[in-house]
DNA sequence: CGACTTTGTTTGCACTCTAAACAAACTCGG
DNA sequence: CCGAGTTTGTTTAGAGTGCAAACAAAGTCG
C-alpha cells in the first residue's frame, strides 16, 4: 500500500509549506530551503505546475545575486477553494478561502425563520453556492469546508449542545453531507476554537506556540491553539473557562469552612455581559448594552471607568489563571463582550502582572483583529492547513 | 542530504514502535500491520537484527492459523539503555530503562553536603557509573540522559530557578557535558512534567489524550501530557497551577470592589502541605507532618476527616477549573501531599463533579503508581521515546 | 571581453518498495 | 497416511525516488 512515491508526496508538500510560508521562491531556492538536489526540486515543481497547483513566473528572484538569476514559482491561489461556515445566532457567515489562505469571498445570511437545525443547516448549500456563483468560483475547486457552531461539537460532526441555539444532539455531519450531492470533505468545531486559529493560523506563533482567545459574549469561551492544532479535551470541551469558579472566597475562617464554592459566581457570571450589565445597575449607570457602556467609558464616564476596572480586576484573575497553567504566548480577546478590554488593555495588562511577578514574560494581550468572520475563516483555515499537512495516521504510516 | 534510505529508517523506525507497543509480532504481521508487502517486512527485520536491535525468537505466533506459522521476532531489551536521574532535595534518584522502556536498575544517592549545584552535579556521573557497573551495563549502550529538575528550567538545559534548592541561572546541561568525556544525548525538564510522562507514557493515553499530573508537596506543580508531548508553554512554566488563584471571594458587595485578589492565598497555599497543616493547627490537631495527618484520618478520627473533607473541596476547585480548560482524560495525584487523596477518592471525586455536572465525563482521578521514582522513569522514558519518533525538524524535514 | 558564479536540466547510479513466483511448513478432511 | 488448501518467508524483476556530476544558459565583475 505505502509506496515509494510516499516520499515524493512528502516533498511536494514541503514545496507547497514553503511557498504558502514564506512566498515564492526560485527552484534553487527551494532546493536549498528542503536540503534537497535541484534536480529534485525542479521535478517536483514541474509535477506541481502540471497539477496547476504551481505558476511559473516571468520573475526573478530579487535578491541580487551574481550569477544566472532564477525565475520565482509561487502557489496557484485559484486552485484551491475552502469554505468556512459559522452558524451564529441570528445569521450564517460564509468565507472561501484560495490556496494563499486570503478570504477572497464573505457572505451574511440572516435567519428569517425560527433557527431550528433543519431550517438553518438547510440554508448552507444555497449560500454556498451563491458565494461561489458571484465570485465566479468553481464547485469542483472547493477541497473542503468547515463548520463553526457556537456550542459543544463532536469531531464527528454530532453538536452535543449549543446553548445559544437551544440544539441538542444534532448529527450536522449527516444532514449536511446529505444536502450535498458528492461526498464532501466536512470539519466542525467550537466557534471559540475557530476563532483562535483564525488569529495564529498565520502567525509564527502557529508553528511553535501557544495562543489563547477568549470569546466573550454572554458567555465566555476559549479556544487554545497549541503548535498550530487546536487544543482539544477528551470530548472537545477543552476552553470551557467560563464555567470556572475563580470566586469562592474562603470565608472569614481563611480555610472555607462554610464556604460553598458551587454557588460561587463563575467566571462568566461576572466578567460576561450579564455581569457586566449587573456591575452597572449596582454603580446606578443607566446601560443597556455593551456598545452603551463602551462609549460611555470612553467619554471618561467616572463611575462607567469605576466599573471598567472591577472588570478588569476580575477578568485578569482568569488571564492570570489561564497564565499559571498554559503559559501562552499571546492572549486575544475577541466578541461583544471584549470590547470592554479596548477601553484600557493596559489595565487588564497590569492588573494580570501583579499575579504574574514571579514569571518572566507576561503573554502579548490583544483584541481580536477578524472581527465576525473570526470563526468562519478559522474553521476554513483548517481545511486549508488539511492540504497543507503531513501527518502521521494512526498506525504511524505517513500521508500528505 | 535527506536520501532515499529515509523511507527506510521511518519504516525501521515503524517497525520498532510496533514491537514496543504491541508487543512480538512475525515478519507477516509486521508486513500487515504496517501495510508493506512481506519482503518488506522481511528486508527491515533482517537489518534490525543485523544492528541487535532485534532479536529472532524460536516461539510461533501464539494465534491459531492454519498455514505455516510465523517465528515472531522482539526488541532486543539490552540493545539500548536510557538513564533518568531526578534531583530532589536530598537525594539523586537514578534509573535505568531498557528497550522495552522496563525499569531495570535504580539507584539513590543521599546528599551527605549541603546542595550546591557543584556538589550535586559532581555525585551524577559517579552514581550512573555504579549504577550501569553494578547491573553489568556498558556505557557504550546509553542513549540518553534526562535529567528532571525540581524548577523551572529551560530547555536548553539552564535552570532559571529552583526554588527547594535555591538555585539560580545554573547551566546544568553544560555542566554535566563536562563532566563526561564523550558528548552525551541530555534531555532537561522540570519534575511535574516528568511525573506526567511516566503515568502516562506507556499507556494509551500516550499518544491520543490528555493527562494532568498533580505533583503536591510544599508546592503544587502541573505536569501535562498532550499527545506523548509534555505541554509546555512559552518558557516551559506551564503548569505554575500551585500560584493559580481561586479563593478570591468577590467580598461583600458581591462584586469584588474591595478585594486585593493578588492578596488572596494561592492554589497551594490552601492546598499544599503548609495548607493542611494550618488547618489541622487551626482544628487544634497535633499534627506536625502529612503523614502523621494521613494515619489519623485513616483511623476514623472525626477532626481528621473534617480537614480532609475542607482540603478535598479545595483542591475540587483547582480540579474543576483545569477541566474546564483542558478537560484531560486523567488525572494523577502524586507526591507526598497527595497521600491525601487516598483517604478517601470518592470525596475529591464527587467535590469536583459538583462543578462539573455539565459535563458528560469527568476525567479519572487517581494516585500516582511510580511513587518517588515517578520523575526519574519519566524523563527517561522522553529518552526512550526519542529513540521510536518520527519527527519533522524546523524545516519540516523528517528524520528518525 | 573573458573569468567567474548561479540556474535549471539531463544522465547514470544507488536505494527502496511492490508484485509475482516459489519452496517450506502447517491444518484440515477423508 | 495423504493430498488440497493456506500461510510464511525468500527471491527476482520492475517501477519510482533522490543524489551526484556534467552541461548549456544567463547573469555579474574586473
Amino acid at each position: 500500500m505505502a509506496a515509494p512515491n510516499l516520499l515524493r508526496t512528502i516533498n511536494e508538500t514541503r514545496v507547497l509549506n514553503l511557498l504558502f510560508q514564506r512566498g515564492p521562491h526560485s527552484r534553487a531556492d527551494i532546493a536549498r530551503e528542503l536540503q534537497v538536489t535541484r534536480s529534485t526540486a525542479s521535478a517536483l515543481v514541474a509535477g506541481l505546475v502540471e497539477r496547476g497547483l504551481l505558476l511559473e513566473t516571468e520573475e526573478t528572484a530579487d535578491v541580487e545575486r551574481i550569477g544566472r538569476p532564477g525565475f520565482v514559482v509561487k502557489l496557484n491561489p485559484s486552485a484551491r477553494t475552502y469554505i468556512g461556515v459559522d452558524i451564529a445566532v441570528s445569521e450564517l457567515r460564509i468565507v472561501a478561502l484560495d490556496l494563499n489562505a486570503d478570504v477572497i469571498a464573505s457572505l451574511t445570511v440572516p435567519y428569517t425563520d425560527p433557527a431550528t437545525p433543519d431550517y438553518v443547516v438547510g440554508l448552507v448549500r444555497p449560500a454556498v453556492e451563491k458565494l461561489l456563483a458571484d465570485n465566479g468560483l468553481a464547485f469542483a475547486a472547493v477541497e473542503g469546508l468547515g463548520v463553526a457552531i457556537p456550542g459543544l461539537v463532536e469531531t464527528d460532526g454530532v453538536i452535543v449542545f449549543a446553548p445559544i441555539l437551544n440544539w441538542r444532539n444534532v448529527d450536522i455531519n449527516d444532514m449536511i453531507q446529505r444536502a450535498f450531492d458528492a461526498p464532501i470533505n466536512l470539519y466542525f468545531d467550537n466557534d471559540a476554537n475557530a476563532c483562535a486559529v483564525s488569529e495564529g493560523y498565520r502567525a509564527e506563533t502557529s508553528a511553535s506556540g501557544t495562543l489563547a482567545y477568549f470569546l466573550m459574549d454572554s458567555g465566555v469561551g476559549l479556544g487554545i491553539l497549541h503548535q498550530g492544532q487546536v487544543f482539544r479535551g477528551q470530548e472537545g470541551v477543552a476552553g470551557e473557562i467560563g464555567h470556572a469558579r475563580f470566586f469562592g472566597g474562603l470565608g472569614d475562617s481563611g480555610l472555607g469552612d462554610d464556604v460553598d464554592f458551587a454557588a460561587a459566581p463563575t467566571f462568566e457570571d461576572v466578567v460576561g455581559r450579564e455581569g457586566v450589565l449587573r456591575m452597572c445597575a449596582r454603580h446606578q449607570l443607566p446601560i443597556t448594552s455593551i456598545r452603551e457602556f463602551v462609549e460611555l467609558a470612553k467619554t471618561g464616564d467616572p463611575d462607567a471607568r469605576r466599573v471598567f476596572e472591577l472588570w478588569a480586576r476580575c477578568l485578569a484573575v482568569g488571564v492570570a489563571n489561564l497564565c499559571v497553567i498554559l503559559n501562552p504566548d499571546e492572549i486575544v480577546f475577541g466578541g461583544k463582550t471584549a470590547e470592554l478590554f479596548s477601553i484600557d488593555p493596559k489595565c487588564v495588562h497590569d492588573e494580570a502582572n501583579r499575579h504574574l511577578r514571579f514569571m518572566f514574560k507576561t503573554p502579548t494581550l490583544r483584541t481580536s483583529v477578524l472581527g465576525v468572520l473570526a470563526a468562519s475563516v478559522g474553521v476554513a483555515s483548517v481545511m486549508h492547513g488539511q492540504s497543507f499537512a503531513i501527518s502521521a495516521n494512526t498506525d504511524g504510516a505517513l500521508s500528505a
